[in-house]
DNA sequence: CTCGTAGTACGGCAGCTGTCAAACTACGAT
DNA sequence: ATCGTAGTTTGACAGCTGCCGTACTACGAG
C-alpha cells in the first residue's frame, strides 16, 4: 500500500514555523490529540480518540496539527490515519516535542 | 529596594497552565522578548526591546507574558522591569523553555 | 511646579478561533 | 443497491486577539 498517495498536504520541514507549532500545541484539545499519538501506536484513526467535541470541530483541530507540521494524515479505507511527525520535529527543533509532552504528562496526572 | 513590593500580579508556580504558556510563545513579538530578556541581562525595561508595535499594543503583549508565568515585571521608578520566570518554570516544566528558547535561536538565526 | 519620559487604560476594529449543526462524500459490508 | 460508519465542508456565531490612537498616570529632572 501506497501511503504517499493518500497523504494529505502538509508543510515540508523547512516550512515548519515554531510560532505555528507553539500555537497548534497551545490548546487543549490538540495538545491531547498529540499526546494520545505520542503514547500510544504509532498511528490512529480520529475516531480513536473520543475527543470531547463534535466531529465537525474533531477535523478542524487535526487540520491545525497536520497544517503546522505537528501530525501526518493519511486515508484507510474510510479511516483517517495521523501520526506525529515526532523523528521529523525533533530534527528540526530538537528537544521541543518531547519536552512540551512530557509537561503536558506531568500536568495532567494519568487519572 | 523592596521589590515584591512593587511587584504586580502574578499567577503562583501551580497556577500556571502549560497552555497558557505555549500561547503566550506563540506569538512572534512575545516570543522575541522571551529570548531578548534570556539572552541579554536578567531584567530589562521594555522600552529597551524597540518591539515593532506601539506602546500600547506593548504593553498588552507584556501583560499575556506576565498572566502566563513566563515573566516578571516590576517598577523601578519610570521604568517597567521585566524578566524570565526561568528557574521556577524549569521546576515546573524542566527542558521546557530552554528548548524552545534554543529552537527559536536556531529558527531565526542571528543577523 | 513644570516638563519630559515610560508605561497603562480605554475604546474601537478587523480578523481569527473554537464551537456547533446540517448536509455532504467516501468507503466497506451485507 | 442499500446501509452504516468515518470524516469533510459549509455556514453561522460568540468570543478572543493583535493592533492602533488617544487620554491618562507615575515618576524623575530641572
Amino acid at each position: 500500500m501506497d501511503v504517499t498517495e493518500t497523504r494529505l498536504p502538509e508543510p515540508a520541514l523547512t516550512e515548519i514555523r515554531l510560532t505555528a507549532v507553539l500555537h497548534a500545541l497551545a490548546d487543549p484539545v490538540r495538545l491531547r490529540i498529540a499526546a494520545e499519538l505520542a503514547d500510544g501506536t504509532h498511528e490512529m484513526a480520529c475516531q480513536a480518540f473520543a475527543l470531547p467535541v463534535t466531529k465537525s470541530t474533531s477535523t478542524h483541530h487535526f487540520k491545525v496539527l497536520r497544517t503546522a507540521g505537528v501530525i501526518r494524515q493519511h486515508r484507510r479505507g474510510t479511516s483517517r490515519m495521523s501520526c506525529l511527525r515526532a523523528e521529523e520535529l525533533d530534527q528540526l527543533f530538537p528537544g521541543l516535542l518531547t519536552s512540551i509532552l512530557r509537561a503536558h504528562r506531568t500536568e495532567q496526572p494519568v487519572s
